[in-house]
DNA sequence: GCCAAAGATTGGACTTTGTCTAATCCCCGG
DNA sequence: CCGGGGATTAGACAAAGTCCAATCTTTGGC
């Protein structure tokens, strides 16, 4: 679960990003832990020990990675993205209540019966949320 | 496709809402055109013949609505909420490049496998959003 | 129909999430 | 050890949405 600096290097590298400081640190906290993210609390806790990065950073480092495959959004919840480090398919169960959000996996759960697309359309993908609410 | 002014009513006062002027409009903008609308895009019809509702209405009114099942909402465009007049389950295309949204009726998509939901959590309901691309 | 109370509407200030810009900084290749 | 391209930054800006206190409507009882 946690990645040594230059672990965190070659995956950086792996994606074509240059690896600097700022986005090693966004790197290592999205990856050490892996919760589900949004941009403001990435920021709090890469400047828990000392302030070193700032809020453009954590935008641009997130939408970086994003285009470049590393991580992905989750759309769940109007107020705002959360950032995933697993980009594999996989969906979510959504808690509405407390705004928890869990991974499914992808082989748990199958969808049959996907409509034909209109022609020069391609899937890019499939987002299964499940709302769950106490009672 | 077109209510009349006292089907709206009668539509209103069975989810309990009391139908003023401003909710009727709004009503009837959101179900005489069967689309998905951004509030941005509700106040702007609404106001088309003569300005008479304010930005702060349309956002009462729409989570009202919501509130009491009367619309929902769907969440794919991390910018902004579109509101349903369709709460029958069904779920959704949705055009990265356009933002068009465009309905896949319940019956055609099947899912299986759903997990088990921690004691004491029910569904709240399943999206599923099938993000689409020119090419 | 009339009146008061309850509820709805309003402009505008405010908040939150995210983007943009132009100045500065850093880092790597030669 | 440069020089230059890319990265970072503070702070201005934008868009979506909420909140508030003042005002206006609706409604139900008479
Ligand atoms: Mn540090
Ligand atoms: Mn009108
Ligand atoms: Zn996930
Ligand atoms: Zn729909």
């Amino acid at each position: 679960m946690s990645y040594s600096r230059h672990q965190l290097i070659a995956l950086l590298r792996k994606h074509g990003i240059a690896p600097t400081h700022q986005r090693l640190e966004i790197a290592n906290v999205l990856f050490s832990r892996c919760e589900h993210l949004a941009a403001d609390q990435i920021l709090t806790l890469v400047n828990e020990r000392h302030a070193e990065t700032s809020k453009a950073t954590v935008y641009n480092t997130l939408n970086l990675f994003r285009d470049c495959g590393l991580i992905r959004e989750v759309i769940v919840d109007p107020k705002r993205v959360f950032y995933d480090p697993n980009t594999q398919p996989h969906h979510h169960l959504y808690n509405v209540d407390t705004g928890e959000i869990t991974d499914i996996p992808a082989d748990d759960l199958t969808v049959s019966g996907m409509p034909e697309l209109p022609p020069g359309m391609v899937t890019e993908g499939v987002d299964i949320v499940v709302r769950i609410r106490a009672l």
